[in-house]
Order: structure tokens, then sequence, then C-alpha cells
DNA sequence: TCTTTATAGACAAGTAAGTTGTCTACCAGG
DNA sequence: CCTGGTAGACAACTTACTTGTCTATAAAGA
């Protein structure tokens, strides 16, 4: 067979759909001001004890360009920055309501999004994929395709 | 069910890898100086009759970037331009032998990386998933996710 | 045939989102 | 108490685009 070039690019276009999808339904929601990038800054600070250094790595780019997203994330109200109570140089980061707010609308946009994916796979074909998925993706930063 | 964020980040994840993957032994066989992108350029003009501004709708930018990726693939001897029969304002996309090879090394370096899957799914399942993907896909310009 | 409107591509400048490089303040292990 | 490592800030630079404008050519209608 000769259609894995034809198979990347079909996952490529799936993984921009999806990410376009929840972008505009999340934008729709009043969250204009958020980028795709915003929401795995986000699924990060949510978890709670993240610092700028750490996000940086879990988002795979290099800590002067995660601080330059917290502190616009910062600037537009989704984000505060508390003092860390083990390490002076470090902050923790925290959502703020608003954060909090457009974190469920993310959620919700994904929902909807993968939807269609669902029906069509049925249930049980779309738990076997997720599962396939988690087993054969390295656990790796969150970056865009290129 | 509230894994839909996670099987949005689990495909993005996967098509990064894929192209990570792809581009890395692209560049191991010798064809360090291309990105992933320049793949899809490739696979447009391999086809015959691009010319830049049809090139860049396939690729969903501005003709001038576009115009911008030319030159630097022409530059780098992997793309000549010829005069359009019909046509004195357009110029004709053709690849070099250098071209086709660096096709030909992205062919095989697609077909390696779909492998585990191929196995992982079998050839059934496997042909099944991408008869999926093609008709759940919407078929939209090939662009980085985000 | 002439005029209008659309298109291919070039040239120039601006922008977004990263990068490398350097610095200070603070931490932790010997 | 010194020495090497880390968190984060500040600055300059780079890349891969963008918008805006221009000329030459094409195509279609009066």
């Amino acid at each position: 067979m000769d259609d894995a070039l034809a198979f990347s690019a079909l996952v490529l276009a799936l993984s921009g759909q999806l990410v376009q999808e929840i972008h505009a339904r999340v934008s729709q929601q009043g969250f204009e001001d958020l980028r795709p990038a915003h929401g795995f800054a986000f699924a990060r600070i949510s978890l709670g004890g993240a610092t700028t250094a750490g996000l940086a790595e879990h988002l795979g780019v290099t800590k002067q360009a995660a601080a330059q997203l917290v502190e616009e994330l910062v600037r537009k109200g989704y984000v505060v920055r508390h003092p860390h109570p083990h390490d002076a140089r470090a902050r923790l980061l925290a959502l703020t309501e608003t954060g909090w707010a457009a974190t469920r609308a993310a959620d919700q946009a994904a929902q909807t999004a993968v939807a269609p994916w669902r029906e069509a796979l049925g249930e049980a074909r779309f738990s076997e994929l997720v599962a396939d998925l988690t087993r054969l993706t390295s656990p790796g930063p969150i970056r865009p395709a290129w």
C-alpha cells in the first residue's frame, strides 16, 4: 500500500479541523482573545502546581515563550500569579473564574466537535480508537504540527 | 463521557508525531533544508499543472506566502519554473530530479511512520479507519494545526 | 474593437509567535 | 559558605507568515 502519506495528511487535517472547530466555538462564547495554544496552557494550569518553567516544558517551548504566554493570560484576566510557598523565585499559576469559564467552554466545544466521530464509529469502536491512540501516541509536548 | 478534549489532544499529538517522524527521516536522507510544509507543496506540484497562485489555494496561504515558498524551493534546487503555454502571466511549477528524490524519501518515511498503526490495528481495521477519516474529514487546505 | 474587470506574480513593509543570549535573585548540596 | 543549578525578567533577533500596492496579462461584454 502507499496510502501512508495520505493517512498522515488525513490525521493532520483532522487535528486541524478539531482545533479550528473548538477554537471557533470558544470564540463564539465570548472568549475572542484566546488562541488554541492557550487551551493547553489552561489544561496544565487547572491541574494546579504549575509554574512558568513547568508550563514551558509541558508545552514544549522555551520558558521565555511560556513567560510571554502567561503574561498575556494574566493581562487578559484568565490567570493569576501567586507566590510559591516553598520557593521565593517561583510563582504558582492559577486560573481566575474567567479562566475556569473558558476551560468549561472549551470542554463543551470539544464534545460537540468530537460528536460526529462518536456517532460514526459507535461508542465501542470509538473507545477502542481512543485506547489505541493512548497506547501508540508517545506522550510528548503539546505543540502545533510544525 | 468527557474524553472529548483528551481525544482531540491525542489526535493532535499523533499528527505532530507523524509529521515530526517523517520530517526527521527525510532530513536524515540528506534533505536537511526542507520543512514539513514543503512536503505538501511537493505533493501538489508533483501532480503537474501547478502555479504559484494555485499552490497558495492548496496550502491555504496567501499567494505572497506561496511565492516565497516557491522562491525558496527554486533556490534550493527542488523546483523549476517553466513558462505557461497559455498564459503569459503565469509560470508552471515542476519538480527537479532532486525534488522527486525528496518526494520518494517522504513517501518511504511515511510508510515507516505509519507502520506501527497498520500493525496495531490490522489491515482491515486500518482501512476502515482511513475510510472513516476520508469520510468525516472535510477536504480543506493543508495547514499546521494552528 | 475598446473598455472594463479579474488574475498571476513581484516588491515592500508590518506582525505574531516564537528563538537565543544575558542577567539577577534564590535554592540546595557538598 | 561557597559552588553550581534553576525561576523568571529583559532585550534583540528570526521565521513564516500577513496586508497593501504595483505591473502585465487575460477574458468578457458593450
